[in-house]
DNA sequence: ACCAGTTTTCGCCTGTAAGGCTAAAACCGT
DNA sequence: ACGGTTTTAGCCTTACAGGCGAAAACTGGT
């Protein structure tokens, strides 16, 4: 009653790392040197070693290609293993989420570099479903979570902050409606300071911060709470 | 700049599957045969095939230890790759969460056997926090998705389906309450007919079925939704 | 110094969802 | 018919999301 022969396959890890960059969600590629798919855009990352896990081997292949410091989160994805995901051998891949807060600009290698997230090259393998199973985990946590620290630099204004989820959302966010729900959420606050505004005058800008900088899930996301307690 | 040596590492998949028995949030564990953690529970599942996808492989897996046909929800988990998590060789494992609908009793092995989940019995491997993270995964998704629908029968009452809502959550669940979210979310219709309700006399329950039998994502739960479309 | 233009911030209002509570409805057995 | 039991419907409160307009706070030009 055994089942096909147990295989011993190839293990990768691979990291879609997001960034907003000019208003854009932007994603980080690497230009492939080899075949198959030489010269295509893939997923930064690579084989796992022997003994790693696999947390530690992502942050290892990324610390190639950015300044693993900027990281601000990095999270499982999802695992593929379809038979025929890569032409050669038989490879399994587990994929990471990872942001870049929004105002450092990591130095990368010339073989990498970023490419708008709504409307990316061709890419190698299934590396673009993935990449766009990252858009949606990172839209839903954005409804959920604090998630938006990691996209945002240590201090910023409610317009700079609404820049950042219209970019990821891909669609408008109202300055105003965005600060009321942050703030009775306690995920931001005022540090005191503000900013003077765009070239042409406008009120300075107070700034913010997040208060915290670790994914926590909001409350009010939980429905049928458990009855009131006394 | 190469990592260390590349591995060729073994691949499992496991399965944390559970349903509602008596009132009790239940998870199916299999008595493991040989060494390591003989005669220990582990979650069922077992090496990935040299040929096959990942649900493939835990569907063929689990064919082994229920009717499959019972299995009303199927999805990714989590994957696992500690290089100690298996002590003798590399071995990842993928898992998945399964849900069976309370009203059934799939046909299970002698060495398979149904365990309280808050209280599950010592496990061998990582497996014990492998099904902590699908119960919490499970508790996640009755509360912003139509999940319910993979706990419940097809047809129910209210006071049966808070029950199922109970086991899964952990705590209580008002009936009356429950019944709004749901029909306002749409999720859930009456059938029509009715059923007597408890031994000792009662209005009898109005029966109700999901309307949906596969994963949907409540709307209500995107929060910063795009502005008012005219 | 004042005014027009700009941007941010505050306050008021609305709609909707969650959840508590009570009364009514609909049955049973005696 | 009546008390016990369970389900269901209605009413109310609270909380959050989100729209809108007015006020605040600045810049630059006249």
């Amino acid at each position: 009653m055994a089942g096909p022969r147990a295989s011993v396959a190839a293990h990768e890890v691979l990291a879609v790392i997001f960034q907003v960059r000019q208003q854009r969600l932007s994603v980080l590629l690497w230009r492939r040197a080899r075949p198959p798919y030489e010269g295509a855009w893939v997923l930064p990352g690579g084989r796992l070693g022997a003994t790693e896990g696999l947390d530690e081997s992502i942050r290892r292949q990324l610390a190639q290609k950015v300044d693993v410091r900027d990281l601000t989160h990095l999270e499982q994805l999802e695992t593929r293993g379809d038979p025929e995901r890569h032409p050669a051998d038989r490879t399994l891949a587990t994929s990471y989420l990872g942001l870049v807060p929004a105002d450092t600009d990591p130095a990368t290698p010339e073989d990498t570099a970023w490419h708008p997230a709504p409307d990316p090259p061709p890419m190698g393998f299934d590396h673009a479903a993935i990449m766009r199973a990252g858009r949606r985990r990172l839209r839903a946590k954005l409804s959920y979570t604090n998630i938006g620290f990691a996209l945002a630099p240590r201090e910023f204004t409610m317009s700079e902050l609404s820049g950042y989820y219209r970019a990821a959302l891909g669609h408008d966010v109202a300055a105003t409606n965005l600060r009321r729900v942050l703030l009775r959420r306690g995920q931001i606050e005022e540090t005191g300071e503000s900013v003077p505004s765009g070239r042409s005058g406008g009120r300075p800008a107070a700034l913010f911060r997040f208060r915290a900088r670790e994914l926590e899930i909001t409350d009010a996301f939980a429905v049928l709470r458990p009855p009131s307690r006394e």
